[in-house]
DNA sequence: CGGATTTCTGACCATGCGGTCAGGAAAGAC
DNA sequence: GTCTTTCCTGACCGCATGGTCAGAAATCCG
């Protein structure tokens, strides 16, 4: 696919540079719209150069969405079987809240493949997500069996808790449009999910 | 821009067969990655033909854009500020979910558009969307105060009602292949929302 | 019927795109 | 230094796409 384990500092650097613009592009019109020029340009290279280093428009776009897919499940590993229930579910709504304000175009790009039907990803959808997504499930289950949490189906809480945080990143322009200027979307939404899912989720 | 008022009967319906093809094709590639041969295709006509009734390709996302901003906002237009307050907001939940699931192309053109930034829907944002999202938001602020329902954002109650319910629509695929074969996302959805929105608004 | 109007089509064009290629410039090895 | 490898570019190609146009069918109207 890609020169495979970039060897030299130039090949890291622009390998780097070339992932990072092509974020900001695919991220801001979704793949069909995007252009090698556009990447290349933002990349601050010629779109030869570019596909110098990447084969093709499509290989950029997957390098991207495998890598992401990982940095994107890292706040639910962190769900912990041993730790307070309301808590520990409070706390990664937290994580993935900020996880959306920091990577606003990761969550975008996300979307844009999900909407389109996840044409390069639906094997890892079920290989990668779905286990993971019942693992945790199955903690949450227990904790609600347990009465330590309100009754809950555990896989559409964390729908909600996805849909929720990503809508901030997502749907900015909407939000921001809705709420006017001089507030802030973020910490409003922090406060908001807080009480949302704290009154959700009392046993 | 398009033939003003269709008058005849062919203009009638190949007008309708055009968005209606347009719609599908929009919701399923985005804008960008929409070509004029698929909508002429789907709706049964040759390229020429089609633009004999549009002028241009952005002429018909337009027209379905806007015809759809009115449909769209019909459930929070039925919001009664003389009703029982928490029914009054269920009632709203399950009306959006009820059009997304029935919708659910509709839903989708939104989200590309908005993701976008909504670079054909900025004015109409600021026009039609926020005034009417403060209306309701003023009502709902009412009932919080009177103590009819637990205290909330009342902007922000409405954000989570348009996520929650367009998840299902716009991740249908997350959503069903998380979820695995043989169970109904929606109806499901159906019975998490009423669990979750009645335990945030209970005074 | 016949003429006017609407509806439709095949052939065409200009543009922008993803991708190639031959070879020049840098950088690294010795 | 010189030779080799890596890095980079301008010019180019084939193709798909949005849109045009001259005129053929079909429909409407008397």
């Amino acid at each position: 696919m890609s020169i495979q384990e970039p060897r030299t500092r130039i090949q890291r650097k622009n390998h780097q540079a070339i992932l990072e613009a092509a974020l900001e592009v695919f991220a801001r019109s979704g793949f069909a719209a995007a252009t090698l020029d556009q990447i290349a340009s933002e990349a601050g290279m010629s779109k030869p150069n570019l596909l110098y280093y990447f084969p093709s428009k499509e290989a950029i776009h997957l390098t991207l969405l495998s890598q992401l897919m990982d940095t994107w499940l890292d706040p639910m590993r962190d769900i912990d079987p041993d730790g307070e229930p309301v808590e520990e579910l409070l706390a990664y709504v937290r994580r993935k809240l900020q996880m959306s304000r920091e990577m606003p175009r990761e969550s975008r790009l996300f979307a844009h493949e999900i909407i389109q039907g996840a044409p390069h990803m639906g094997p890892e959808l079920e290989t990668v997500l779905r286990p993971l997504v019942m693992e945790k499930a199955a903690i949450v289950a227990d904790w609600s069996a347990a009465g330590r949490i309100a009754t809950v189906d555990p896989v559409h809480l964390i729908f909600s808790i996805w849909s929720l945080t990503q809508h901030y990143a997502d749907f900015d322009v909407q939000v921001r449009k809705v709420l006017g200027p001089g507030r802030d979307p973020w910490d409003e939404a922090a406060a908001h999910l807080e009480t949302l899912f704290g009154r959700m989720l009392a046993p």
